[in-house]
DNA sequence: TCAATAGTTTAGAATAATTATAATATATTA
DNA sequence: TAATATATTATAATTATTCTAAACTATTGA
């Protein structure tokens, strides 16, 4: 469990200024035991929710932006309708479960990050990723 | 170069009507060697330039999603702004240019579709799709 | 400590993409 | 060809997100 003062030294060294709501959201967000996957909705209900406190929307966006931009949150798309950050922003691959439209992480070794064998030339390859679509085995598939 | 006819017959065997909008929108869609990926505004600028008649963009949504319900078109989502329509339906691989926002098909053998070592228990796998995000390399890397 | 300033937050407006509506038109069926 | 089922359309509604500009807060440095 982090405290306030760990997140405070985090954003001011990365140059954001620990504000209170920013604090806020950093509880919310990373003072948890697993990876978070969210849409900016998720998470302004959970501030609301769990801190019994209204963050404006337009401020929730804006951090969860920054965040992103400083390398504490990824942004996952899995499909078009909505748009899924993620606490755990190392390399790593997904199952997204058409079912009930939740996204799971990979574990470790469960999926082999493929090998490209001839990338587009001129070109640095940033990420790699895997996605899994998994859906019940009756339900008629996408 | 295929014709009305074929197109014609395809619809109606998968329970489409074959209208005139429908038609127009396979001609621009299936009339053309490469794979083409497309949001809808694209689809929809393309058939008033191409065609030189307008299709109403109601009319383009509706006839992208039955076709996507058909297994015509796939449905790729790479950022959260833009939902990407694909003509190619099999299952592959994409490299995602972040400079130019511009999506290119992976050729068979460039990258070996992963193993999935262990899936999530009662669930059948739909599909398995890797995505290359790349950018020049002095670019600075989201 | 406090004023200046730079950066943040906010409500609400603006925008953009998509979906819904309901009237009109077209294709199919018998 | 009449009855019906399905499509198309313009427009309205919805939703997610970004913009705006005013009010507020944190930081700096005199």
């Amino acid at each position: 469990m982090l405290k306030n003062a760990e997140f405070t030294d985090k954003l001011r060294s990365s140059g954001l200024r620990p504000t209170k709501q920013r604090l806020k959201i950093c509880e919310v967000l990373f003072n948890r035991d697993n990876t978070f996957h969210f849409t900016i909705n998720d998470l302004a209900k959970n501030i609301s929710k769990v801190l019994n406190e209204r963050i404006s929307l337009a401020t929730v966006y804006n951090t969860v932006h920054a965040f992103k931009k400083k390398g504490y949150l990824k942004e996952i798309s899995i499909n078009s309708d909505k748009s899924y950050f993620d606490t755990n922003t190392t390399n790593h691959h997904h199952f997204f479960d058409e079912d009930t439209n939740e996204l799971i992480d990979c574990d470790d070794g469960i999926i082999e990050t493929p090998k490209i064998k001839k990338n587009i030339s001129g070109k640095k390859i940033n990420s790699v990723e895997v996605l899994v679509k998994v859906a019940t085995d009756n339900q008629n598939q996408k």
